[in-house]
DNA sequence: TTAGTATTAAAACGAACGTTTGATTTGTGG
DNA sequence: CCACAAATCAAACGTTCGTTTTAATACTAA
């Protein structure tokens, strides 16, 4: 409540902490989170092994300030791009709106020389973490966010149903998240070399015209599958046998 | 060499191995590798803690024993599809193509009543699994499906520069993966209920054409770009500030 | 300088990990 | 029935894990 005395969370920020976040960034990303170690990361952070422990709490803490300390500000720099958009036209364009949310996510990559495209990597990854306190904790930070963008997604395609809207999202953030995770399996995948996977922005300059055709696709033909269990082997692909 | 008395590795097929599968599929894929104890699986299985051990030597092979029970036939049979079709026409549709990369993941997930939904799953998170020996594992087990897909593609979308071909089979990659792997932080951010979100042939259906719409997509404009550290801040979306 | 707090440091905590050992049981061909 | 290999079992192996404790040091306000 006060202002100057009781400063007992807010901008706490010694030399320690930023050295065990940088540190804790690079050996998530590059290891998960539970095969990375706390003496991996105060040892490559050089701080005592207590030092986690003592300012973040705990392994699953600091995690989660790895995280918040970049995921917050770009999704408000997300809906702050959004807003404008907004009062500048009624309704927006769906390039515009995705624009809205790649820009961010391309000033996170290229700004911070430090981190940034490590923190995209991790967030990639975090996507498809099952450990529940991260589900919980990412839902929670995108919430807002993913709901200011279908609304705006909505008005900019007003005849895709909700429903198709919600699953065509949900194919974005599927399409973004994995390619910003960028991994060395999907590079030999895709025969592509190391200095063009870690080019972020010619990544999503290349990814943007894929998902807006994406979503503005036809409508999906869902009527002949209401029989669940029938004989509908091969129908898409005209033959497999018989 | 020979065919009869020799039979060290094929078909061993006890059926407290294929209980440590089973169990071992559904535990992976709740928990992710690192987190999942050796423990839980034998006891989940109920069979002895040294059995693991004994019928597969190690954690690590266990994973590559339970992704290679169902990958293995699903790309024989993806390949097969794509041979047919091949032999039908000289240059089939790209959703053909896409179909024959789908239908033998929609197989998997509805004939076998145990495991085939769980197993998608897995295979989704196993995609971005950091762990060198999963990547490993699944760049040999897809190198020659994605091979021959790539090419059909390349046939069936001629206008397409190779690269960017290589691009986009990386974000369908990424978005069947990411949506295979079908989170619950996922289904939050969607607003989908879980009986839609595990119905994977509506979800397949739903995917294809947005995938489809995709690839199809106009090319982008990257000749702007070349100046990678020039002032090129917020371009496409028109403001910001300023 | 001194009191008091924030930080660092070294060491140890109990718990859980993957794996191995050695004995015992099970199953099978001669 | 017997011999022998395959399989199961209980127990323990040595490590490593995240966290805690206790003491020493650095910093700051009075």
């Amino acid at each position: 409540m006060s202002s100057s005395v009781i400063a007992l969370d807010p901008p706490r920020n010694s030399a320690t902490q930023v050295r065990i976040l940088d540190a804790a960034e690079a050996l998530f990303m590059e290891h998960g989170f539970e095969a990375t170690s706390m003496r991996q990361i105060t040892s490559e952070a050089e701080v005592n092994l207590a030092a986690v422990n003592y300012h973040f709490g705990s392994k699953e803490d600091l995690f989660e300030a790895v995280l918040t300390r970049r995921l917050d500000p770009m999704n408000q720099e997300r809906l702050a791009l959004l807003t404008t958009l907004e009062r500048e036209s009624a309704a927006p364009t769906p390039e515009k709106i995705l624009a809205a949310m790649f820009i961010p996510a391309l000033r996170l990559a290229r700004e911070r020389e430090r981190g940034g495209k490590n923190f995209l990597r991790l967030l990639g990854r975090a996507y498809a973490d099952p450990a529940p306190f991260i589900r919980r904790f990412l839902s929670a930070q995108y919430a807002e966010m993913i709901a200011r963008f279908k609304a705006a997604f909505a008005r900019a395609l007003p005849h895709l149903p909700k429903k198709e809207l919600s699953w065509r999202l949900h194919f974005v953030m599927g399409a973004l998240s994995y390619t910003l995770s960028g991994t060395d399996a999907l590079r030999l995948i895709a025969e592509l070399n190391p200095r063009e996977t870690h080019n972020d922005e010619l990544l999503l300059r290349r990814l943007a015209p894929f998902l807006i055709a994406g979503l503005k696709a036809p409508l999906p033909d869902l009527d002949e599958l209401d029989a669940h269990e029938a004989s509908p082997r091969a129908r898409i692909a005209n033959r497999s046998r018989s």
